[in-house]
Parts: structure tokens; sequence; C-alpha cells
DNA sequence: CGGCCTTGCGCAAGCGCTTTCTGTCGCGTC
DNA sequence: GACGCGACAGAAAGCGCTTGCGCAAGGCCG
């Protein structure tokens, strides 16, 4: 690298290297941008002027003058939500693999600045925009979804949503599940196959999609191995270590503990009944065993058996669909639909339950 | 909101809205852009037009034409790591509190993609790049700092560090720290006022700014305390869980346990070291007190008393001082220089040590 | 050894917007 | 009642780049 003689006053432009280089901006930029014939001189020549210049393309010049932008954008709640930023980390990583630069917004789980940013992401000419987070998806959900999707597909860009209720068959858009009820159906099977049959379900949240689907999965197991399910073992509330805490220290003020075993909607309210218990004098597993879901840093932390989630894969797998949808066009109504695989991992909060009848 | 008559082919553009509103370009543009007289009837004309053809501007069109981009670039190692992702969290709201786009980019901790990470931002014309991490802080590192500043200076952006030593007064750049020393001495300072006297310290890393300036403010704290500093209860090690781990295992393995507190250089750490301590039959903080650094959520799980450090705050104040740097200019040089404070929250880790004193 | 097909390059027309620079009114002023 | 000025609107010149089209060489064929 020789010293530059040229001490860049603002910065150079492609009529600049052209200049220097002697050849036109045309040639400059085919040099650049490849893909195209070069005698090797000129390109020689072309790459020292830049180098010596320290050119830099503009970015917004390039969009404007060529096909589109390069970008795919990511709305999060908050990229401080551990489940979240996985996800987050998953899109961040396929865009790049693609050669796409990543927008991450934070919405605050706001959906009128969610509204915003799909608007935002429009001006920008973002190639895809994936959603993350539950809701609820009652009928104004859906008709905004699809308003999103459609505007975003005449712009050339891609709605793709992440654990989020699939869309109408005829809405343009990438949706990537993952499987709930069957990761939940693993884990109450689990605890079953371990002698527990009075398991105490936290996290119960109509509505919520997610939560839903795992509750849902609970009973199927209990149903499949001929437990019957008892109404006063299922616990209403958030999901979270807060909300588990406070459901766990309810319930074990209001009434006997006639479980053996808990299955918590998500590891942090796991986390939070550990806490309650331990302050109730119970010890998980020695004297009640636990089971989360999501498999959180926390769960690893607390040895807690939990259900695995495919987070970054999620991310990967929502902006590839998107990116490459002319290939997943091919199921010829806009949506294009996958679910991901859950995984039960075991470690070490569950104990089998010794007083258990024989079955 | 009426039906559409049109549906938008493609997408509308500047001039189709000037047609439909029968006015010129021009009096779309400034009705849009605001900041300029224009008759009430004729806006209405024009925000009718817009609507009607829903018409979204062209982000790359505007930032060619206008001045710059509005954006904000933030290179962390991963988002998925708690601690840059709270910082990128502050970087994001600040952004967005001063009307810019957050590009999130992974360097996954490469020099190498950082660095063309931040080649990409200078296309993008970013108006301000803030990077994120420890590192080591040789000559070639301050030289690449140096370049990378003007390079981006030149184009009118500014780069931000957080958590990073500082660079020479003549770079142009904002540097934002947090203090450490400072709350690595508070901590000790803790320690030693309830008793302990003998501190294990976990993390030594020589050339690591961060771990130095904590160790730093151990040894100023045990100094001032008139403790002398016995080189047997430093220990050397990364930060992180898997390591706290083992140099706490190993420590247990080699020798006696001739300390009765633990110092660990961040909470993750601290969470390996007391999970290391527990195989071992000591439990914290009956046999062992405990404080840690960084205050992540496994500190909150773990009641662990440990060092707050700003995070969120630190992204606010970068991308806030890079903005507007006009105003900070003042300082004459081109370096903005902050250290924002660390501070000691107390929770349940750490008892008196009742042997103490009557040595 | 000339016509023809590459191969390599320059010309110029935009991409969609902002922003001077010019007007063109309509009204108050002396 | 002519003049000046403020409030608006339009024309047009780019911003920096990509790309279709055309044209000059050079290598191949017959």
């Amino acid at each position: 690298m020789t010293e530059n003689v040229t001490a860049a006053p603002g910065r150079a432009t492609l009529r600049d290297v052209a200049a220097r280089a002697g050849v036109s901006m045309s040639t400059v930029s085919r040099v650049l941008g490849g893909g195209y014939p070069t005698a090797a001189k000129t390109k020689e020549k072309v790459l020292r002027a830049v180098e010596e210049l320290d050119y830099v393309a503009n970015a917004h010049a390039r969009a404007l003058a060529g096909g589109g932008s390069k970008t795919v954008a990511i709305l999060v709640g908050s990229v401080a939500i551990e489940f979240q930023a996985y996800i987050a980390q998953g899109v961040e990583e396929q865009a790049t693999d693609d050669k796409h630069l990543c927008l991450v917004c934070s919405t605050g789980g706001d959906p009128e600045r969610e509204l915003a940013y799909i608007q935002l992401m429009r001006e920008q000419g973002a190639r895809a925009v994936v959603l993350v987070g539950t809701v609820v998806a009652d009928e104004a959900y859906h008709a905004r979804m699809r308003q999103f999707a459609q505007a975003l597909d005449a712009a050339g860009s891609r709605l793709a949503l992440i654990g989020r209720p699939p869309l109408a068959r005829d809405v343009p858009a990438v949706v990537v599940e993952f499987d709930n009820e069957g990761g939940a159906y693993a884990a109450t099977s689990h605890l079953l196959t371990q002698g527990h049959e009075r398991i105490l379900y936290l996290g119960k949240q109509p509505g919520q999609t997610t939560a839903e689907g795992r509750l849902a999965g609970h009973l199927r197991a209990l149903a499949d191995f001929g437990v019957e399910a008892d109404e006063s073992l299922i616990v209403a509330g958030e999901f979270g270590r807060l909300p588990g805490y406070q459901m766990m220290k309810a319930r074990l003020e209001s009434g006997p503990v006639d479980f053996t075993a808990i299955f918590a909607g998500d590891d942090p309210a796991a986390a939070g009944a550990i806490q309650a218990l331990r302050e109730h004098g119970l010890r998980v597993p020695d004297d009640v065993s636990m089971v989360g879901y999501d498999d959180l840093a926390v769960a690893s932390d607390l040895g807690l058996t939990t259900v695995h989630i495919p987070h970054e894969e999620l991310g990967r797998a929502a902006v590839r669909l998107a990116l490459h949808q002319a290939d997943a066009r091919g199921e010829e109504s806009g949506l294009v639909h996958r679910k991901l695989a859950t995984q039960l991992i075991v470690r070490d909060s569950v104990r089998p339950n010794v007083g258990a009848r024989k079955r």
C-alpha cells in the first residue's frame, strides 16, 4: 500500500476513480461489480486507483441504480430477551451468509411500532422482514398481517413470521413455527414415565398460541397414558421468572403439595418456581421434579430438564425461505410454512417417583 | 380509507403522486418533507394522493439526493451474549429516539469481519458505528482504530467504542467506558468490611483491559485495607461459566480451602465457581462468600452480590455522543471520552466472616 | 486477405428523490 | 394606481451508480 498522494477531501466517487484510472465510469463499475468480461490490465489499473483513492461505493446510489438493497430486517420485542436474541442471532447469521445486511428494530411489544417499522422497511426496500414473538391471533391480527404481507410483496419484499400462528394460504409470507405441542408431549411423557402422575402445570394462557400448544401437548400425553387431567393442577399465569415464582408461591400457600412434579411453561417460570419451592423448604429434584421449556441459559445453569427449541435455526430458516422464495414459491400459494421440531433435553431436575403405583 | 382504485402494479413513485394530485414533484416532496410553506389545500390534495396510491418513499433515493441515511450501526461479537445484547438494546433505543435505524452486525469476535463491516458501514453512510467488546490494546489495535476513525470521519460518520481502551486525543471518536476498577474496589471493600481477608480472585487476564481494571481495583482495595495481597489467591483464566467452573475445580483439587470469599471476574464465572464449589460440598454463602461482576440475569437468579454495569446507558451514551458530536466537538480534539460509574449490588451471596479479625 | 464474430470498453439514459433557482400570483403601500 | 414583497409552486439540475446499446479492435474462418 503506497502512501496516498490524494488526501481525499470528502469522498472519492466513481468518476474520480475512472478519471484516475483513465477509463470510463462504466468500466470501473463493471470491474467492481464483477460478472462482466474485463481485460486483466484494465482491471489492475482500476483496482489501483480504487486503492489510492480509498474509494468506497455509495450503497444508496447502488441500490437506486441497480437492483435492490440487500437488506433483511428483524422486528423483535427486545434483543435483551434471551429467546428473541437467539432468533435474532440466527437471522443475522443467515442474512450475512446470503450477503445481506441485518436491520434490527425493537418494537417493545407495541403493535403500533411494529406497524410503523414495517412501513419503514418498505421504504428501505428490505428484501425480507421477519417478525418475532407470540401474539394473540384474533381477526384483527390476521387482517393486519395480510395487509403487511401484501404491501411488502408489492415492493418485492417478503414477510416472515417466527413462532406465530400460520396465515391464510393466499397471503404471501413465510411462517416458521416450532413444535410446542410435541415438545410438551415429550416433556410430560418423560415425567409420566418416571412415575409422576400428579403433575402441576404452570402457565395456562388462553388465546396465546404458544402457551396453548404447550398445554395441549401436556394434556394429550396425560390422556395417552390414561391419566385423568385434574383441573386443579393447571394454574393460569404468564410465562417468566416472576410469574413463575408467584404462581408457585400462591399455590404453595393455598393448598397441599398434592403433586410430585411440575411442568413450567418456560424455563424462567421454572426458575421462579424453584425459588418459591426452596423458600418453602422443598428441593428440586429431591422433593419435587421439574421440567421447563425453551432451553435457555438458566436451564443449563440449574440443571433443568427442558425442551430445546432450535432458536437460531428458526431465524435462519425464516430468512433462507424468505430470500430464496423463488424456489419455495413452487408451493403455488404465497404461503410457505415450516414447523421445526423441538427436543427434550434431559438433565437433573427429574427423579423417578418412588411412591408411584406400579402400572 | 377508501378502496384503492389503483391497484399499484409495482410501486408508486413521487411522480405518480404528483400526477395524481395535479401538482409538481417538487411540491409533493416539500409537503412530505416539511419545513417549507405549503397551501393547506395543496397539502391535502397531495396527502390524499399519497394515501390512495399507498405511496412509500424510496429511502435510497432520498439518501442519495438529500443528506445522508439516518442509520447507526453496532458491531458486536454476538447478540446472543447477554452483556452485548444489553448494550445493543441501548444503542437501538437511542438510535430510535434520534430517528435513526439500527444496523446490527455480528463479528463473531473476528477482527477481520469487524474490519469488513466497518468498510460496509462506510458504504452505507452510517452516521455512527459503535464497536463493542473487549480487546487486547496493542499497537496494531490502535493503528487500526485510528485508521477506521479517520476513514469514517471523512465519510461524515463517527466511530464509537464501548468498553474499549481510550484512543489518542487526535483520533476522531467517541469512547464510552465503565468503571471496572471502581466497581472491583467496591466489591472487594464490601468483602473486606464483612471480615473476609483471604479472598480468592478468579480471572486474571494480562493484556485484557477490562480484566486488568477489575484486578487493579481488587488489589487497591486490599492495599487500602492494609491486607497484603497473596499471589496464590489470584488465579488466571478467562471469564465465563465454564472457565469459572474449571478454575474453581482445579483450585479445590489442588489445595486447601484457604480463603473465605471469592471474587469472580464476571457473573458467569461466579456461577461456574458456585457449581464447582457445590460439587465439592461447599455452599455459598454458608461456607464461602462470593461476589461477581456485570449484574447479568444469572446474578439475580442466584442471589449473587455483584457489580452493576449500566449496559443500556453505555449504548445510549455512545450513540448520543456520536450523533450530537457537534456539541461534544467543543472538546477541541476529536476524542470524546466518558466513563460511566458502576455500582455494587448487594444480594445474598456474602456473609460476615465470623472467625475473622482476631487472628 | 476480407468478412465476421468475439471481447472489451465508452456513451448516455435513467433509478426516485431533493433542492436551488425562477417565476407567478395576490396584496399592502405610498 | 404602480410598485414591491411575501407566499407558493414549477422546472431542472443533479446525487453516484448501473446497464443496454453501440462501436472499435483483434482473432478466426474460408
